[in-house]
RNA sequence: GCUGCUGUAGCUCAGAGGUAGAGCACUCCCUUGGUAAGGGAGAGGUCGAGAGUUCAAUUCUCUCCAGCAGCACCA
């Protein structure tokens, strides 16, 4: 047999037999490496220690200590145990698919009962059982004839099709955890044993469509998290008690931001504390927006179907739009209108009042425009997936040539607007062409070509996603990442010629004759329901102070300092200040919690030495020191942070 | 929309085939207290909506509505 050569992590090159497994290299380094092996990176793809290397290749033995592989196999091979056990507990339950995720994994079962919180404590002692049996994995390729009549013998027919599904060319690998078999690329570990058994833990089950189809069967997802160590599990775990202390709709209650009820499912009331933030961020938008030459309109909600026809609405998206239909004694026939789902169609309706010249372009009009859209009922997530909502929308109607710039300067936009609400983490994707689209390939050429280039000249990097786009043209979105690390795609800008031409649009250029503009569709905050759950989210509440609903609480200690009190609320307002009095017959410790759960930045405390010296003593959120400082010096200090970012 | 779960006082939740309970919040009284809940009393509910079974339903069954988790969707 022929050798090959293996070059090591420290650059050592040795011969071995062809067909030399990862396991055996091991071995013939130490018994302990062979023992902590869990798998090997060879030519840096993740292998199994059983698989055999054909050729010369570079080799990496991995063990628990190498994060990446480590959590991969554990995550997978616990995969395969949770479905063993679910079979060895439910001989009947057919097996699907079970994929590494983040955090964990789930695996895919058709059941007829679902599975109760109680199984799950039941799979998972089972799995413990499992991983103490320390089960050697087998793998073998076979023929795919062979695997197919096997799965057709023991009655997986979900298996049968995924083999069907499997290119030509690709090997059919098989996998033994013990007796138990699955079909796997793998890797796989050595042995159920090198699963840390107290680092995992079963989450949930949940429906989910086979193969994501929703018009297949429906099976039950049983999710889990696992790491290489309980430590791991433990912060995890500590993660996601984090996340729901900073869920908005907790929040939204307690700091008495809005509510919500079944009477208007997926739309907001809005509570004076919460239409404070939203109107406070709204102003700041309209500011900027002012600043970066925007026109500001307002169209209608109503529109008769007529528009959506002509701009293609009707057919692709009514059964997401809310219609009206009018039916009074007077009218001849049926008014059939749309509550507005976008605000693009009116726009273009704006445009086309009066001849526009090449003068006019680039026209950037924005509105900050309230749209309804019939989501699903299992869409509906708090403020942040509704159905009435309002973008802070706006279209920049321009020639060809002026795409490029248009784009840079609306990512230098948005990036100051981004730093502005504290976000400095946030990315760039450019999706391309799909493959249901209209326009000639040339002209997604210097579509894509164009907003790639905006992109360079912003001065910002973009991650490409293939086939991603609009049918009518390319677009970038913008996604940024919040405190606990998850993200959240709010901006975005989307090239579109097909909505000027349907609606006919035009403009007059230097050469005396009509032409088409192009739009560019854009937002930067998405909608303001949903971006508020995100800033609600990103702060646990603790806004900035420019965007918190009530600046500063003024708490009396004794009754004898309301009528100072009184008279700090007004100079902290005359000054620019959301100040109000807390009067209440209450001891200060029970006003500072009650004021600290509400999220108020700052609590300004009087009694009886105050008035007297006519100082305040101020207490930061989040903060047990406090400062005793002149009034007037408190005024100015916090009048400064009041002003929104851009007025300072 | 699909699968599963849930719906009892403003909030968080307990409860049982014989028309309901706690803590906090609320109102009043006492207390004027120095930085995350001072004490007492009181008031508050068509038990999500409708239908069915039953002598009797908030409790059991069905339908609907809404919410939660996930899936699918997100112009």
């Amino acid at each position: 047999m022929a050798d090959i050569f293996l070059t090591f992590p420290d650059g050592s090159q040795r011969n071995f037999a062809q067909g030399i497994t990862p396991a055996e290299v091991a071995a013939g380094i130490s018994t302990s490496l062979a023992k902590k092996a869990i798998s090997a990176q060879v030519n840096g793809e993740h292998w199994d220690l059983q698989w055999p290397i054909e050729s010369d290749s570079s080799i990496a033995i991995n063990t628990m200590k190498d994060e990446a592989p480590a959590l991969e196999l554990v995550r997978h091979d616990l995969a395969h145990i949770m479905a063993r056990a679910v079979q060895e507990l439910w001989p009947d339950v057919k097996v699907t698919i079970g994929p590494v995720i983040q955090h964990g994994w789930y695996y895919d079962f058709d059941r007829a009962e679902p599975f109760t919180p109680e199984d799950l404590g039941l799979i998972e002692k089972k799995m413990k059982d499992i991983i103490n049996l320390r089960d050697e994995v087998k793998t073998e390729v076979w023929p795919r004839e062979k695997a197919i009549a096997h799965y057709r013998e023991t009655g997986e027919p979900y298996k049968v099709e995924l083999i069907e599904s499997i290119p030509g060319d690709e090997p059919i690998r098989m996998y033994w955890h013990g007796a138990w078999q699955d079909l796997c690329r793998g890797p796989h570990l050595q042995h159920t044993g090198q699963v840390p058994g107290d680092a995992f833990k079963l989450m949930s089950v949940a429906g989910a469509y086979w193969r994501g189809d929703s018009s297949r069967a429906m099976l039950q997802r049983i999710y889990g998290v696992a790491f290489r160590n309980k430590e791991d599990l433990r912060k995890h775990l500590n993660m996601l008690e984090e996340a729901a202390k900073r869920d908005h709709r907790k929040l939204g209650r307690e700091m008495e931001l809005f509510h919500m009820q079944e009477e208007a499912p997926g739309q907001v009331f809005w509570h004076p504390n919460g239409w404070k933030v939203y109107t406070t961020l709204q102003d700041y938008m309209r500011r900027m927006q002012e600043r970066d030459g925007y026109v500001e309109v307002n169209t209608p909600q109503l529109v008769n179907r007529k528009l959506w026809e002509e701009s293609g609405h009707w057919d692709k998206y009514q059964e997401n739009m809310f219609i009206v239909e009018v039916d009074e004694d007077h009218a001849r026939e049926k008014a059939i209108n749309a509550l507005k789902p976008m605000n693009c169609p009116c726009h273009v309706q704006v445009f086309n009042q009066g001849l526009k010249s090449y003068r006019d372009l680039p026209l950037r009009m924005a509105e900050f425009g309230s749209c309804a859209r019939y989501e699903p009922s299992g869409a509906l997530h708090g403020i942040m997936r509704v159905r009435g909502f309002t973008q802070d929308d706006g279209h920049i109607f321009c020639a060809e040539d002026q795409i490029t710039p248009e784009t840079a300067k609306f990512i230098a936009f948005l990036a100051r607007i981004y730093a502005d609400l504290g976000f400095h983490d946030w990315t760039i994707k450019l999706s391309t062409r799909p493959e249901q689209r209209i326009g000639s390939d040339e002209t997604w050429d210097s579509m894509e070509t164009a907003l790639g280039e905006a992109c360079n000249a912003a001065g910002y990097e973009f991650e490409i996603l293939e086939g991603e786009g609009a049918f009518y043209g390319p677009k970038l979105e913008f996604t940024l990442t919040d405190a606990i690390g998850r993200n959240w795609q709010c901006g975005t800008l989307q090239v579109d010629a097909n909505l000027p031409e349907r609606l006919d649009a035009s403009f007059i250029g230097a050469d005396g004759a009509k032409h088409r503009p192009v739009m560019l569709h854009r937002a930067c905050l998405g909608s303001f329901e949903r971006f508020i759950g995100i800033l609600i989210e990103e702060h646990a509440g603790k806004l900035p102070f420019w965007l918190a609903p009530r600046q500063v609480v003024v708490a009396t200690i004794v009754s004898e300092a309301d009528d100072y009190a009184r008279e700090v609320v007004e100079t902290l307002k005359a000054a620019g200040v959301r100040a109000e009095a807390d009067l209440r017959n209450e001891k200060i410790n029970y006003k500072v919690r009650e004021h600290s759960v509400g999220k108020v930045p700052v609590i300004l405390a009087l009694g009886h030495r105050e008035v007297e010296e006519r100082t305040v003593t101020l207490r930061r959120l989040g903060e047990k020191q406090t400062r005793v400082l002149e009034l007037d010096a408190v005024a100015a200090e916090l009048a400064g942070e009041a002003l929104p970012p851009d007025l300072r």
